[in-house]
DNA sequence: GACATTTTCATGCAAATGCATGTAGCTCGG
DNA sequence: CCGAGCTACATGCATTTGCATGAAAATGTC
């Protein structure tokens, strides 16, 4: 039997430990991308949203939506990341105000070391952590919560 | 029926929706704090630390392992909070190179005011999605991750 | 077609963060 | 009691973020 939590509202429990949960899980990822001379998570998914893309190209607005990024703090990630030498940005010839990302060969060729790295984490994380039946339920109540 | 998800692996599944999640959650609380003219999250979780010991006072060491952020990162938060009033950092006669930290009375009312509208958000983003039932799975899902 | 509005992206400046290091006080072996 | 090492906290400096605003191209309106 588990004793029900009569104290906090349900939305209070759920918050404190999805909150401390994401922070630890990301902070476990970056720590291990970080020792093995990796860039972080935020260029991890940068390059893996261009890459899927990469036959028609990427614009930065298109990016910023499946990011989740402010506009400004996408436009300086990508300029870090170009300066990186990991995308191109070209001019769009149908919309002159845009850029065309594209990941560059030493891009792909990062992201594709980082992913092991990535993955490693995460199940060391999580998996280590829950049956697979107890990850699919968890899955599916945070899909809920995110409509 | 659910069609399991047989391409990513379930941490994978697991690791998406919670950053997702959380990022969403923690934006929407931040944001209706900042409408409200409130100091952000982490200004609320130190002061509910402090207030919660105050009998006794809180050391800089002990609410750093309480709140998981890195030792300059409290040092700096705590000269903010304590710039704006809402703390006081008396040295500690048991030992010279610590600090007590305690609220103020502007500082209890700050939290005071601030705790409705972090608990309106929380409900609309969580309590809102899910039955309690469901709440109460995923909290406890949520504490295996956590160990 | 001219003009106001909107969209797409960049940037100046202030605030926050990360990292390394500094400093002062404590602790403990001898 | 003294010196090595540890603990508690602060800070200089570079990087990153947030916020407001700017600039240039596209779109809509009349």
């Amino acid at each position: 039997m588990h004793k029900p939590d009569t104290q906090t509202p349900p939305g209070e429990a759920v918050w404190t430990r999805l909150a401390r949960s994401s922070d630890r899980i990301r902070g476990r990822i970056e720590r291990d991308l970080a020792d093995a001379g990796l860039p972080c998570l935020q260029w991890y998914d940068a390059l893996l949203e261009i890459e899927r893309a990469d036959r028609e190209g990427l614009r930065q607005f298109e990016l910023q939506q499946r990011l989740l990024l402010p506009q400004y703090g996408l436009s300086r990630l990508l300029q870090r990341i170009a300066a990186a030498g990991l995308i191109t940005r070209t001019p769009c010839p149908a919309d002159g105000r845009g850029q065309i990302l594209r990941v560059t060969a030493q891009g792909r060729q990062v992201r594709a070391t980082m992913w092991p790295v990535y993955a490693a984490a995460m199940a060391a994380a999580i998996e280590a952590k829950l049956e697979p039946g107890d990850a699919a339920r968890l899955a599916g109540l945070l899909d809920r919560l995110l409509d």
